[in-house]
DNA sequence: GTGTTAGATTGATGTTTGTCGATACGACTC
DNA sequence: GAGTCGTATCGACAAACATCAATCTAACAC
């Protein structure tokens, strides 16, 4: 009956209060932030979320070809992303669908100085 | 009689068109960008970025302190910011002095799908 | 049941990165 | 000139990371 299963908690962070033009960064504040850049910060898992953004839900089997990488390497970007609360996962039947989780990535832009 | 030398030019990226939300992000612009969110990647540069755009302009040697690293290390981090065209530094005496280039961050949460 | 298919996990490997000690460079003072 | 002070660079090392082949798991079709 083709169940239904969310997947990949947004993590534990927040990132709701931290700016870097406002006051002075904390250290846990910046390893926070410094995570979700990090998940950003490779071509690979870029062109995904773009793939992502643009299709609006996309299985995991039609990122391998587009991407030029592996099912393995596939699976590992995703996770990544998911892990930093930038994608969200949901296993229908066989196939996993992803879509981006929008609110992660303006926080993103929030903590990077942009307008509150 | 104290000279003035700007140093680390803005790099050979100019980061402008690409919108992660927008049309697929092409191989070169999603490296680009990674470029750019890799230099922010990282706690202790989030935090030296965070240092100078609460002062305005920072001497490396105030640097060490707050951030608890050692000389080359502060030296390497602001090399890499300064690479990823995030800081600006100027060689005044012995002094050398970092400020933000607030353009630079701004195309970055533009790029994130930031407002154009 | 068997076979097939989509995806996750494991293990190994080569590369990149953050860190610091030692050292070199440049600007200043005397 | 010699000495000092702030930075940059070099070399080394450990930790983190991207990648893929092999394998395991789960959901279907028969």
């Amino acid at each position: 009956m083709t169940r239904t299963k969310t997947v990949a908690a947004p993590a534990t962070e927040n990132l709701c209060c931290s700016s870097l033009t406002a006051t002075p960064l904390g250290e846990a504040e910046a390893v926070e932030l410094a995570d979700v850049l990090g998940a950003l910060a490779d071509p690979v898992r870029l062109r995904l979320l773009s793939l992502v953004a643009a299709e609006g839900e996309v299985c995991s089997c039609a990122l391998e070809e587009p991407l030029g990488k592996s099912q393995p390497t596939v699976s590992h970007h995703t996770r990544v992303l998911a892990a930093a609360g930038l994608l969200t996962g949901e296993k229908r039947g066989r196939w996993m669908w992803w879509s981006i989780s929008p609110d992660r990535l303006a926080a993103v832009r929030r903590a990077l100085g942009g307008p509150s």
